[in-house]
DNA sequence: GGGAATGATTGATAATAGTCAAGCCGATGA
DNA sequence: TCATCGGCTTGACTATTATCAATCATTCCC
């Protein structure tokens, strides 16, 4: 494994407190690998043999069932996936996909649960991130069963604007396709949410979104931390 | 706190494997109190100042917004809920009150955080509560966006039935109108969803259910493991 | 037993979302 | 430049789900 990446996996909040020898152990046997876009990693229903790092570009995880599929996340640098199944040894519940031209580091599951068992330091950093996921899927649940598609779409605006940097003009990130699945809706019917959100003041062109009138969007959104914060 | 319950806490998977010194200071400030039932136990934004164990009754997690509410899981004995949150430090992200009369423990979630931070043991039975009901959620997800509502209903029923021992009569054990909400549903449509499992097999008298072609319901709903089965 | 309250069901209707088919549009490449 | 491809959009239609109102069934309490 090269240096570099060595320094950036050794800086994730995962890997950070645990010892030198540890951190060097679980190395021994991890590589960095390439892939091009479009391409399957895992596949739901597989044992669970590395644990990913996405060190640059973007993965789908996303899951099928009687001929139809849905996008359940995201997955950008510098982050893990996949470490339920892992520090579980269980099989995958999601597939996962290259969203883009993507580096990413694997890491046999069996030398992260046998660190595991001797590093505290590193189980508490696992605590903290299955925590952190635990939450974000309830956050995604509520926003699904709690909200209209429209509602779920102005809300997606909300937060990409916060993530652009709460500017009134951003680009979406990602296919509208996939948005739409991960929105848990049509492609057809996120053309037609876009349009009904004309009305709040939200002008769509392409990937370019534009917020017209950010009270009246929000009025409508009724964004909620407990949702929609990534942070809390 | 009464000798049964700390012995009954001690055997939960959570507490088994730390030190009788940890597991006494993390009771010190425990206490166990008895909750009639539709009792709020706890209100979603709350800050989490203790973790609960159901002793015995049961307990519905629900989720509140803009007038809406839903259903998220159902917690029996014995079990904890809200780790996530102890853990993190962070504000509940949802609601629970008892369905019936119930016996809870409550352990200070400084107390949680604070032998969290010193018993590696305790941190690693931590890892795998909340790894299980990480998955626990993701499957809930694929349910809800793969599935229709009559789909996710007879595959309530089938996971019922084997809940009950693979026997072809059993009763539904909550309420039908959170059983709507637990799937996503009004109680309209579920008596509805009902009826419309009829043609598959499917009967139901009050909170009777009985399968009279299991091989046709199970053909109609599909059961996956990697979406229905507790135990994966 | 006789209300009263609550939950379950039903029917009618409206809102929401999905499907299918066609056309559009922009990026890509010969 | 043009053709092609994939994704996006639109329209028409269908399916699914929610809402509202009324009724029915049960339980509970006096």
């Amino acid at each position: 494994m090269p240096d570099s990446a060595f320094a950036e996996i050794r800086n994730l909040d995962l890997f950070a407190q645990m010892t030198d020898e540890n951190f060097a152990a679980l190395m021994r046997g991890a590589y960095v690998q390439n892939f091009p876009a479009q391409i399957d990693l895992i596949s739901e229903g597989d044992p669970s043999d590395f644990l990913h790092v996405v060190l640059s570009g973007s993965v789908d995880l996303f899951s099928t069932w009687n001929g139809r599929d849905t996008s359940l996340a995201t997955v950008r640098p510098i982050a893990t996936f996949i470490l339920a199944a892992t520090v579980k040894d269980a099989p995958y519940l999601m597939s996962a996909r290259t969203l883009e031209k993507s580096r990413i580091a694997l890491i046999p599951s069996q030398d992260v649960r046998a660190i595991f068992d001797v590093d505290g330091n590193f189980a508490r950093a696992v605590v903290t991130e299955l925590a952190q996921s635990y939450r974000t899927v309830v956050k995604s649940q509520k926003d699904l069963k709690l909200r209209t598609s429209l509602e779920r779409l102005a809300n997606y605006v909300l937060r990409q604007q916060k993530r652009s940097g709460e500017v009134s003009s951003f680009f979406l990130e990602c296919e509208k396709r996939r948005l739409a699945s991960v929105l848990g809706m049509t492609p057809e019917n996120l053309s037609r949410a876009f349009k009904g959100l004309v009305p709040y003041g939200v002008q769509v062109e392409g990937t370019r979104v534009t917020i017209l009138d950010q009270g009246e969007l929000e009025r409508f959104a009724k964004p909620n931390p407990l949702i929609d914060d990534t942070s809390v």
